[in-house]
DNA sequence: CACGCGTTTGCACCCGGTAGCAAACGCATT
DNA sequence: AATGCGTTTGCTACCGGGTGCAAACGCGTG
């Protein structure tokens, strides 16, 4: 059985009451030097350390952070994953991961995480609905919750995001400017494409540019496998002469496999024969094989905003940053 | 102020004891079917749940395992992640992901994992090395550790592992077969690599065929750019008749980045002026550009071997899995 | 109706800290 | 030596549950 030194322990050995032994270890706190070089000595001897889970029940402060995500097969989630716990753990906060998928829908994690007394929850990209918020199993008050990487749908629930609405006008000005005219656009998995909005917007613009026709094609999941599919489905059943010219894909991941699948495949070649762009702009897609032409989201500012609404240093409404157009080769 | 119901509230609600709400949440317990329909209707009025904080106080189990990753750069990382976190959720168990990086070292880690109270920690393919382990602000007991998907150095914490001797044993065996015999090893962040033991045993198959030169040319960290510049220079430095005919990469991300640099800026074949063999079975390595053979770890196997260790199903030493060579056209 | 037995319920105490108040202390002043 | 004031220390109560024991209860039996 594993027991750690407590407060009492390193106390008796010091010669003094547990409260002073917690002083020491409180910055701030009224004691005497000689006082807390006693204790700091016995508590080095005996290895204490205060109990974090004892000390987060008095507080009512666990310090630690939950983050939903319900997308692994995205690789742009690893940097972010690793902005994200760097600045919490420089807050002094730690992060709880929760896979939500089938077997672990947002309910439950949602009242895991309130169970376990969480500090704040960030949604990272999770298709996230009101209607869940409102399930009656889910108590009144929650931690409080933030979307990240994704349009919050949720009253009360700021989010923090790339401009959708700006990066999709860059874009197909982009497009535009290079003589495309037939767009088509490949939407990521039904459940989790919706709040991204960079379909709407995409159309939208197309549509102030006198293009009235966008062809939309779907991809089962995010994943290169599905956007190699999704495009090949596409391929076999239209005519090479009623094909887009340029394709634009929900993610970089969708886009690498489509790309492949194009020239690979079906020896098309891009931007020629069909260009393609992405979203994201995943590291493999700098590749030269692929020169992928995408759209970087400001990955550090969105998770420092997020910190900030965390640690209270900012208010908890949504905000909207600038991304950057990133111009290769494949459109 | 958030203010969740507690037991004493629902009790008074239900107009019974404390002991009994609990009682009504506990599986098991000495409850009668009428006094625990009155609670559980009280507990659904006041959205109550036990507060897991204070639970684990008193049970000394907190049902959360801390996760340490050094290396975000690999893609690897996420199936992985995305598959111990839905194995430990199945478990009624939390991931505490932590970052160890240059601001939050080994020796902070294990410190705040322990504070924290966790029921376990893994290291998942950290370096981490037995004098961390001896530092002195450590204390002598710690949570239970497993490393996984790297071998461990330190005696007493089990290891669970693809078996690195078998898989390059496969990987030279094919390799020699498909004629090649000037053999080069592309090692990654040299903090990272040494405990992979992959370079190790390459070198030693190869000189049991009689091929005792081994080229090795080191990566400063394990990214696609960094397997690229590395190739790089050793391309620009090598005259072509002295360069290594097939060149295996310590995972798939470097040996994506060098196969990229090697065809696209050098402009040489792959396999016929220079095949490439990675690690990992990375998914974009199988897209039709890259066709990358490789070598795939048992990664659910591997998962699920932890989480029997974790929760006492299987005694907690070191296992070795064999994984699988996957043959494509690169190598 | 008293008795006995198994079940249900309530209680004191504990987990390891924190908060705020009151007593004890140190020291200078009168 | 008595007084006063600021600092240090100890104490009670509390955070929200869990444990093990003892009292209370329900019910069949003699």
């Amino acid at each position: 059985m594993r027991r750690r030194a407590t407060a009492k322990n390193v106390a008796d050995a010091a010669g003094v009451s547990k409260w002073t032994v917690i002083r020491a270890f409180t910055p701030g706190a009224s004691i005497t030097e000689e006082s807390k070089r006693r204790v700091l000595q016995a508590a080095a001897a005996l290895n204490y350390s205060p109990n974090l889970l004892a000390r987060s029940l008095a507080t009512n402060l666990t310090h630690q952070v939950a983050i939903f995500v319900d997308d692994f097969a995205n690789p742009q989630k690893l940097p972010f994953l690793e902005t994200l716990t760097d600045r919490l753990q420089a807050e002094g906060l730690v992060a709880m991961l929760i896979n939500i998928n089938n077997h672990f829908d947002h309910v439950r994690a949602l009242l895991n995480a309130d169970q376990r007394q969480v500090d704040a929850i960030i949604m990272f990209g999770t298709a996230f609905r009101s209607e869940t918020l409102n399930d009656r199993r889910l108590g009144r008050s929650m931690p409080p919750m933030f979307v990240l990487a994704r349009d919050s749908q949720i009253d009360g629930v700021p989010a923090v995001v790339c401009d959708a609405e700006l990066a999709l006008k860059e874009i197909v000005d982009h497009l535009y400017e290079k003589g495309y005219r037939r767009p088509g656009f490949m939407a990521g998995a039904p459940a989790l494409s919706t709040a991204l909005r960079r379909r709407h917007h995409f159309i939208d613009f197309w549509k102030q540019k006198g293009v009235d026709e966008t062809a939309v094609i779907s991809a089962e999941r995010y994943s290169a496998q599905a956007g190699a599919e999704s495009v090949r489905h596409y391929l076999q059943n239209t005519d090479a002469k009623d094909r887009v010219d340029v394709l634009m894909c929900e993610n970089d991941i969708l886009a690498i496999g489509a790309l492949d699948e194009i020239r690979g495949q079906f020896g098309l070649r891009v931007p020629q024969d069909m260009a393609v762009i992405g979203f994201d702009n995943y590291e493999l897609g700098g590749a030269s094989v692929y020169g992928l032409s995408t759209y970087e989201q400001p990955k550090d500012e969105m998770v420092e905003v997020v910190i900030e609404m965390i640690t209270g240093r900012r208010p908890p409404e949504t905000v909207t940053l600038p991304g950057k157009l990133i111009v290769r080769n494949s459109a």
